[in-house]
DNA sequence: GTGATGATTGGCT
DNA sequence: GCCAATCATCACG
């Protein structure tokens, strides 16, 4: 299993996972993307938490599987990735809001109907649209045993981590206030980053090396 | 570029 | 029936 996981810290995890690369087949078309954006969900006390109050349905089952495993779920006909965090029956984990594509691009703008840039993957929904991520197969199951995987380094390196509200959270007082989500500040594949703050030349990222066009 | 709104699928009460 | 860890679109200015 991936080294992030051994943090044993559902927030420590979601920062650690920013500037991974997230890689995915569907079979037909590798497609490869630096994580950008990640919320943390923190269990049964958390008002957010799909296991609020200890809620375990069939549906959400697999948020209480071990750490480095996947838990998938729909909403509104979307798709939304999450990894796990902890310990077996503590359900808690990290939502991916947001991609960087590093791979399979082309066929992204595709699955996407033509979008282009950041709005091919600067949100849960259209990120796993990019990658054509759309089954419950893997619910329960480790990342890297299916064809879903982390590449084991962490490829680039965040500038700046800022933890800023999570999205979508509203009236759940301290549960909609928490700076539960973590972005690389910067980078155009986030959700709502400010433009004034958007990073052209290295997006937010240490030393960058690649270009990607 | 920001904010409001309608679309819309599926799970749960 | 109700509501959701969302998205696309359309008014603004």
């Amino acid at each position: 299993m991936n080294q992030i996981f051994l943090n044993n810290d559902t927030v420590a995890v979601a920062r650690a996972l920013l500037g991974q690369e997230l890689t995915y087949s569907d079979g037909h078309t590798q497609y490869q993307g630096l994580i950008v954006e990640t919320e943390a969900y923190l269990g049964e006390r958390d008002a957010a938490s799909h296991a609020f109050k200890g809620r375990r349905t069939i549906r959400n089952e697999a948020l209480y599987g071990p750490r480095g495993s996947i838990y998938v779920y729909t909403m509104r006909g979307l798709f939304l990735l999450n990894f796990i965090t902890e310990a077996k029956n503590k359900p808690r984990g990290v939502l991916i809001r947001g991609l960087e594509p590093t791979a399979g691009l082309a066929q992204m703008i595709q699955n996407r109907h033509g979008k282009t840039g950041a709005e091919l993957t600067n949100g849960p929904g259209k990120l796993t649209q990019a990658i054509n991520l759309h089954t419950l197969a893997y619910n329960g199951q480790q990342l890297g045993s299916v064809p879903l995987n982390l590449s084991r380094q962490q490829i680039q390196q965040p500038q700046l981590i800022r933890a800023l509200p999570r999205i979508g959270v509203p009236n759940k007082g301290r549960w909609t206030e928490a700076n539960l989500r973590f972005v690389v500040w910067g980078n155009p594949y986030v959700s709502k980053m400010p433009k004034s703050a958007i990073d052209w030349q290295n997006r937010g990222w240490q030393n960058e090396k690649t270009n990607h066009g």
